[in-house]
DNA sequence: AAGGTTTCCGCAAAGGTTTGCGGATAAAAA
DNA sequence: TTTTTATCCGCAAACCTTTGCGGAAACCTT
């Protein structure tokens, strides 16, 4: 007692019965009489006996465990998706086992192979910014392992996946620059191969010619997400001769930078320079000026995330649905010139 | 092929040997002769062969797996310290199931019961705010189950246990600000019950005392940790007659709302007031001003802990050491009067 | 040629659970 | 009394791995 889970064998013994039998009285089998039932029933609760996850899960080949592989895990957007992946996980009796690429394709393979190993029963993963290769997730479709994407995705894997508005979203931000008197509308981009730099160029360059705006070739720069590389694109804006009376910064980490780096240079947000970018409500609001943003439903998207990833395990491997979630742009101080 | 993990047994009916010997093979086993041992590596090798963990924990009686049990998931305290956890957790071959107890005692009951349920082979915790009741930890104490607590913990339960010198580092707070002229020192403090409050309270004090400073109770405010309360009790200090020249608070959310509502009542930050928290180096960077603070060493922290426990699985039950990391006091813009 | 050693490999149990099937006992029907 | 029919329960296999032990063949020794 104490130091070991009890098992059926131990309940077994002790009514000097069969395994058999008391497997069957704790789910009510009609062949076990309801007298013998009760006993067994009254025992396994005294005893607090609990099925042992890993016999089941030999039993029916499945670990119940998701891998969820995440650029990194430190940052807000990512833990707050995480969170929600894990509450609809939770629910369906799974586990998620979380492990960070750190923006590299390397350690995406290489966690691939080790979830695999570990024998989870699929993935929700968000590309790292570094993968253009897809033959660890080619080998994953093609061996029918459920595989979900959010946010950054890869379509022509055509697999089930979660993501944002963000053509329409950028040429909201675009109007509402426009509508405060911004004229030179900056972008400070991503990596071109990932759909959401993609994305948001197109709405970048759709809201300019909505609004009647040219599109200078300056005011587009382009970075890693690292934050040092987001300060020298800032930089390289700030370079120019005509300044940008706007700028729309990717995600947390340019946004914020792009917002250091102005100030550094001496310039007032958001009189001189408007500036927008795609965050979380949390710290959009700590900064000052707070920062006008588009905010995604981070926890909704985890949410979703593990929603479609269910679907998929349970209709069977020709599911390629795929969501779209609005977000939602909070107009704050950082945007709105007096 | 496809579809299904391969076991020994598929290596085994395709070599038309026993599966004893496919597995002594692979360990290289001197029984079995080298030429078949070779013939067997090579088709495990070709086969992409991997042991089934399901098979070996029921076997050895083993998950691999620790819960870990924090307040919440999402702030960058925790989510750098679980990855902290995961880090060393991933060198041992262990897996980390994260249960967030949302500073609720009940959620934090439920979630030891569950992770027990899924047999995890031990529990690295933080304290919920409201845990001010232990029998849920008392029990896998006398059950030997592995335990190890971190920041919030029990010093009663004498758990292995990794945390941060509050009292020394509250000292050096107190006497900076008192360096930069400060007199009236304020400090928010969290439920009494917690160590963490207990401790810099402590501190507190006594770095009042060498700095000559008289305590005066009115610059002493306690609230729970969430953001609502403690601007209420920022508000509380900033309706004393004699208002503070200085506030501590004891954690980020504290801090950044006491600079929220400082800032809302009009008055500057440092001069009027100068603000010091206990956070994290990101967030400290962000605010404007930057905010002076005791900065965690987070990741660290998170690699202690798991240490610790390994530590504690391999010596055995009555393993009660603990650690206790420096911290550092990074002084930014928030704390420095002209 | 008979006994003793090696060398190599398989049997079976253990870990916990589910479940098809067959068996035993008792009660009902003939 | 004999046959049928419920009613209740246990055997054994399956999921996958490890490992003590026993066994067969081959070799070497007298």
């Amino acid at each position: 007692m104490g130091k070991h889970h009890i098992s059926l064998k131990d309940l077994a013994k002790e009514l000097e019965v069969s395994i058999s039998t008391v497997s069957r009285a704790l789910k009510n089998h009609p062949d076990i009489s309801s007298e013998l039932t009760e006993r067994i029933q009254k025992l396994a609760e005294e005893w607090n006996y609990t099925p042992n996850p890993l016999a089941m899960g030999l039993l029916r080949q499945q670990t119940k465990m998701i891998g969820v592989i995440v650029p990194d895990i430190v940052t807000h957007f990512y833990s707050s998706i995480i969170s929600g992946i894990e509450e609809v996980a939770k629910k369906h009796g799974y586990y998620i086992v979380i492990a960070s690429s750190n923006e590299s394709i390397e350690k995406e393979i290489e966690s691939v192979e080790n979830l695999l190993k570990s024998r989870v029963e699929g993935f929700i993963v968000c590309l790292s910014q570094e993968t253009n290769n897809f033959e660890h997730f080619e080998k994953l479709i093609s061996n029918e392992i459920p595989l979900v994407f959010f946010d950054r995705i890869y379509e022509s894997l055509n697999v089930p996946s979660v993501v944002v508005d963000g053509v329409e979203a950028t040429k909201i931000i675009v109007r509402h620059f426009y509508e405060n008197g911004c004229k030179r509308i900056a972008y400070i981009s991503g990596p071109e191969h990932l759909n959401i730099s993609k994305n948001r160029k197109v709405g970048y360059l759709e809201g300019l010619k909505e609004c009647g705006l040219k599109f200078d070739p300056q005011f587009l720069v382009e970075c890693d997400l690292s934050t040092k590389d987001a300060t020298h694109a800032t930089r390289q804006l700030l370079r120019n001769k005509i300044l940008p009376d706007a700028i729309f910064g990717l995600n947390d980490t340019i946004a914020f930078a792009a917002m250091k780096e102005i100030k550094k240079h001496g310039l007032t947000i958001p009189d001189d320079i408007a500036l927008v970018g795609f965050t979380d409500e949390f710290h959009s609001t700590v900064v000052e000026p707070t920062l006008t943003s588009v905010t995604h439903p981070t926890f909704e998207m985890g949410k979703e995330a593990a929603k479609l990833f269910f679907k998929r395990i349970e209709k069977g491997n020709r599911l390629s649905e795929s969501i779209e979630l609005q977000t939602e742009l909070v107009i704050r101080e950082s945007s709105l010139k007096k």
